[in-house]
DNA sequence: TTGTATGCGTTATCAA
DNA sequence: TTGATAACGCATACAA
């Protein structure tokens, strides 16, 4: 093991001139290192290369050559500790292996670095202790957090928006910013497919229980199915996962519906491999469909319809939210993200008339 | 909006004295208010609190209480600054959407949090450029770093490793640690159930040009397969994304092979894609396989036969072996992880006997 | 065992 | 415009 190796360091940084001085013990040049190599003072380095033209052309020239040579950079830590300000923002996660997720940390990430702050995952697996606990853990390193498909208690959410800024997504409570896809245009496009199609009768596959969106798409869909004369059952909760929608096949089947909507693509997924399993044909003698157009979702045959959300988007639009406050700039207002129905396979008109309850 | 709020703070903190002191102007209690609170020395509030057991349970005990009570968190950047360490790691990523990545992602944050250090995501989304811009943002911030897929010549990953800890994933480069698949194992039990199945000529569907994993794996089929007498061609590059699979298809085809080997999931799903549109049968008519098996490949019709990489271990071991190397210990040797066969519905015999050239 | 003093690298305040 | 200097919150060498 060769845990230290000065000869190489010191023989990569500086350029064979005396070792005693220069570099700090870390490898790393300071604004001490700079400014006596351009020949100012520390502070002066500061001022030069963190606010540049409110110094002299010429002192500014020497300072950022002197920079260049040395190859410095600041110390983030040490420029946190008196601005209190850290320059990195956490991204928290219910499942980082729900595909769901992808957007959501892509856009997120974009729009952080695009302002040069850095982003920081945090995954609460399912568990609101997980969660609770590593935002604790995180929460004195940040600036601001987003905090996506929270599995956190209300009254906690406005707990840490008090500590610093936070911005959820799919999730809403009283006086935190959040970014919410517009559901009731979804699930109105939704309907209007599966009543023209003629169904009559439909059963929702419910999401956890905590899931405020999942709450969110059953009223509407409830709503939606009085106005136009639908029957509908909630049939859950289940497990966002394949294998929770695979577990929800029999209920299906009894309930004696001509379709189903499950509360994300994962459930949809998991409830057409089962149907396949048990010769239940799709979409003919069920028509299944999803919510958020995850990566496998054209995959699966038959190709799932679902609701399209616009999980980059709202990744971007958290963080952007949250460094337009940061930066002491109002934030836009969030209006809903546009919800669009992707129609595939995975719905048709039911083999027989509606069954009369 | 309220930045200070003293009556508040002070109330909670301080038992009605003097507020000209007290919690700082961030609202967080430093070690200084937990000292006064407790009657100790600041000093003796960082060793309490930092290494429990080398003091007198009495006074331990007293500041424990007055950091409760003052919900007293450690300054991680005053921490950081004075030792050197931040206590965060960086887990760089070719591209975020790839389901590849997923794995990685949790096995690293898994044992990053295990030992209370904190992961960063960077994504260069397949760009070196990117890549090495986003590497020397977070590099003064984090105590080391995972390259996975990285983009990077390996002279720049050599300069990164001799300013902090690194380990690879899938990439070697010389005095650079590396978690690596065992490629030959399986290429060999690959190249064994084409083989069996009455394959003879065989297309290898290769990664991007940088990717150091695509050339090891067409080295090992390279090897296999004259050592077979088997026949095989390389074509590619290809961009490794469903796209890319999908554009490969006329020329697999105009090679007459009966079996495709592509370099990961997502090519060869976008092979199948294509000759589905184009009613080339999968797998009668042409075999295809896969690595990696990523979420989706087990989805797809007909289901993906392919390599599977352990990735959540390949992100676990990458991160033990940066935090033992951080902590002084010796790193366990990296052996190779194992690469297990799926045998899935997207191979079968050629329907044909092998074409003769 | 506990307290005092100092430095970590930066920014900001105040002089010059 | 530039320089000296005091924080920022914590860890540690040293003293008590």
């Amino acid at each position: 093991m060769q845990s230290d190796e000065p000869e190489d360091e010191v023989g990569a940084a500086g350029t064979s001139v005396d070792a005693s001085r220069g570099q700090r013990r870390n490898g790393a040049a300071t604004i001490y290192d700079v400014a006596e190599r351009a020949g100012v003072a520390p502070s002066t380095v500061s001022r030069a290369l963190s606010k540049p033209g409110r110094i002299s052309a010429a002192t500014e020239a020497k300072i950022r050559a002197a920079a260049e040579e040395l190859n410095f950079r600041f110390n983030p830590m040490a420029r946190a500790l008196h601005t209190g300000r850290t320059q990195t923002i956490a991204l928290v996660l219910a499942d980082i292996t729900n595909p769901v997720v992808f957007g959501i940390i892509r856009g997120a990430e974009k729009a952080a670095s695009a302002e040069g702050y850095t982003l920081i995952i945090a995954e609460s697996q399912e568990s609101g202790d997980v969660e609770a606990a590593a935002v604790s853990r995180i929460l004195p390193s940040v600036d601001g957090l987003v905090l996506a498909t929270s599995r956190l208690a209300s009254d906690r959410i406005r707990d840490i928006a008090v500590e610093k800024p936070v911005v959820l997504i799919n999730r809403a409570v009283d006086d935190v910013a959040a970014i919410l896809p517009n559901v009731s245009q979804g699930v109105t496009a939704l309907l209007d497919h599966l009543d023209e199609l003629g169904h009559r009768s439909l059963a929702y596959l419910s999401g956890p229980q905590v899931s405020w969106m999942s709450e969110r798409r059953w009223e509407n869909l409830l709503e939606g199915a009085e106005s136009r004369g639908m029957g509908l059952v909630e049939i859950g909760p289940n497990v966002p996962t394949i294998e929770g929608g695979r577990a929800a096949l029999r209920r299906v089947l009894a309930a004696r519906v001509t379709a189903a909507v499950a509360f994300n693509d994962l459930i949809a997924i998991g409830l057409m491999k089962a149907a396949a399993e048990s010769d239940v044909d799709v979409p003919n003698r069920l028509s299944v469909t999803g919510f958020d157009d995850i990566f496998g979702s054209e995959l699966v045959v038959p190709a799932l319809t679902t609701v399209r959300s616009e999980l980059e988007l709202a990744g971007q639009r958290a963080v952007e939210h949250l460094l337009a406050g940061l930066a002491g700039r109002t934030p836009e207002a969030t209006d809903a993200l546009s919800a669009e129905l992707v129609i595939r396979m995975s719905t048709a008109a039911p083999a027989e008339p509606a069954v009369v309850g």
